[in-house]
DNA sequence: TTAATTCCTACTAAATTAGTAGTATATTTG
DNA sequence: CAAATATACTACTAATTTAGTAGGAATTAA
């Protein structure tokens, strides 16, 4: 599961995102409000998201947190990723938090992760391919799909 | 990631497959000691396993645990689930340990949900087509892929 | 009857995750 | 410049989950 921290880590980036037009900077309370979040918690975890180059900040009266990149080019994996939150479920098939089994003698052989393995390929594809932008735009679509719905009954 | 249980769970139960010809009660302290899990530990995840229906256990002198089903049955998205892993990523899209966004004003429409939804149709896709018979027939071809690799050098 | 084993409840310990406190630093605005 | 309003940053604390243990009861084979 993700933790709690990656998901509001989405959910301002989301924020962030929808208003990437005119992309000054939104304050901490503002995002925290919106997308139900601790305050103190996401100011922790933008401060985290600045260090990993994917926002920017702006300080004092007036200031707050912007994108540094084009919606489209801030990957669903990456944010993942930097929040903490490994996407493969054993971690000697994780990139990123890699460690050996202990009682493994050799893991090449392992068919326990062999299958692991095909399916953080398959996770990675899904969500290395989506961008904050791409889920802006499902969202989008289902509320249409939602309101047609409701037009027919 | 999965837990330690669930990776104990999966092992213990390659152990008592690979024996299935004799289908005949394999002490916990034996399962143990092969896959380098603690006894204790074992002993109690093996008792879940007979609660659920995937292992039986015969007490006393002689006695230990055997599968109930035959390798081929027993699917590794099950293994997970029983022993408290969910597969999705969100609750809000798990269909065992299901539970809303606080936050969310409507999920039909949420647009991570929708991804991470997706996400999770893939990876049961892999996880329920996978038995115990099938990793097993993995780590074959694997050793024998290793083997052939070294003859070359 | 004894030895070997699982059954079962109730813990404890360790690790991880979630969240908070409080002060320093920067910026705008009157 | 001073006041108000932000973020920056370090250092905690609290809560939850996961991992693992203790110890005695029940069962079975020899």
């Amino acid at each position: 599961m993700l933790q709690k921290k990656t998901k509001y880590a989405i959910k301002a980036l989301l924020s962030l995102a929808k208003e990437y037009k005119d992309n000054k900077p939104m304050k901490i309370s503002e995002i925290a409000e919106k997308e139900g979040i601790p305050r103190k918690f996401l100011e922790a975890i933008l401060l985290e998201l600045r260090h990993h180059g994917i926002v920017g900040s702006k300080m004092g009266a007036t200031g707050g947190y912007y994108l540094l990149k084009h919606p489209e080019e801030i990957m669903l994996s990456n944010v993942i990723r930097l929040t903490g939150g490994p996407i493969a479920l054993l971690p000697c098939v994780s990139l990123n938090f890699y460690e050996p089994c202990v009682e493994c003698v050799n893991e090449e052989v392992c068919g326990l992760r062999n299958v692991i393995l095909e399916l953080r390929e398959a996770s990675i594809k899904i969500l290395s391919k989506t961008s904050l932008a791409d889920i802006l735009l499902r969202e989008l679509k289902l509320s249409k799909k939602v309101k047609s719905l409701k037009t027919k009954r």
